[in-house]
DNA sequence: ATTTAATGATACTATTTTAGTATCATTAAA
DNA sequence: TTTAATGATACTAAAATAGTATCATTAAAT
């Protein structure tokens, strides 16, 4: 049972890496080539979650010779349920399974509200785990 | 975001429906057909689902004429965990997707236990969902 | 100006998981 | 012996995930 996808998964290491690359020094900028090699992942893959982070403004990018990666806010301001969201849609345990045919039977939905509690839960917590705790 | 396959979701619907039938009559037993024709459900897939169940003893089968399904045992005592388990392995959101490399870096693992809680937290208010809570 | 080193956009393939189907064997009651 | 049930198994289809490749664009360095 994945919680993270690879794509999530890959995108947290980076943004924890480019964090830390942060703190070291101010407005320091990492590339795609330094996240590949420090945190050996698949090149192309990484580079796309990498663009894809900066389309969704959690990444703030720079183009040409010295370019390279950012965080666009604090690191206390980003957190995993956001970066799941944006790889993996939002986190909700959708549980109407029978997709487009409606409910045959009104009493089973017990299970429904059951599981969307559960996926609340999950969400809030998911929520207070931010970059910053994580590096 | 899904917690529940189809496959386990039809298990669900199916078991809560032999649950009722066994409270409305004692040491009833229903069939495949009954539970397809009751909730609509593909023939094939939702045999395959009960034939799963029986191997995994959360249900008794019987064979031939008057054959069909009843509960193992009581409803209060079959969770959605064990149900979720069967079809889809268990609930754990497993996060070190660097599945055979060992970890680059020991400090990222902090993702991982605290997913690793959550998951925890998730699989226990699960096992309080039980089929007498359901139907 | 030109080269170089970076990201942006996009289109593609491969693999794995999930979903669904079909068929025949076996069993047990009628 | 027929019939109505499950057991076992093998198969196909569709969707999601994982991964690759290529070219365009940009901006600093020379
Ligand atoms: S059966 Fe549709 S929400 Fe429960
Ligand atoms: S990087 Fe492997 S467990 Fe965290």
């Amino acid at each position: 049972m994945k919680l993270l996808t690879r794509d999530t998964d890959y995108a947290v290491r980076a943004l924890i890496f480019i964090c830390k690359a942060g703190r070291r020094r101010e407005g320091a900028t990492v590339t795609a080539d330094e996240i590949i090699k420090a945190l050996k992942l698949p090149k192309a893959l990484l580079r796309k979650s990498l663009q894809t982070l900066s389309k969704n403004k959690i990444l703030i990018s720079g183009r040409g010779k010295r370019g390279g990666f950012s965080l666009s806010k604090h690191p206390s301001k980003i957190n995993i349920v956001d970066i799941i969201t944006i790889f993996q849609g939002p986190v909700n345990f959708t549980n109407c399974l029978l997709r487009n045919t409606p409910c045959p039977n009104r009493r089973m939905c017990k299970v429904r509200k059951k599981i969307l509690n559960l996926s609340k839960y999950v969400s809030s917590a998911l929520e207070k785990i931010t970059l910053s705790s994580l590096s």
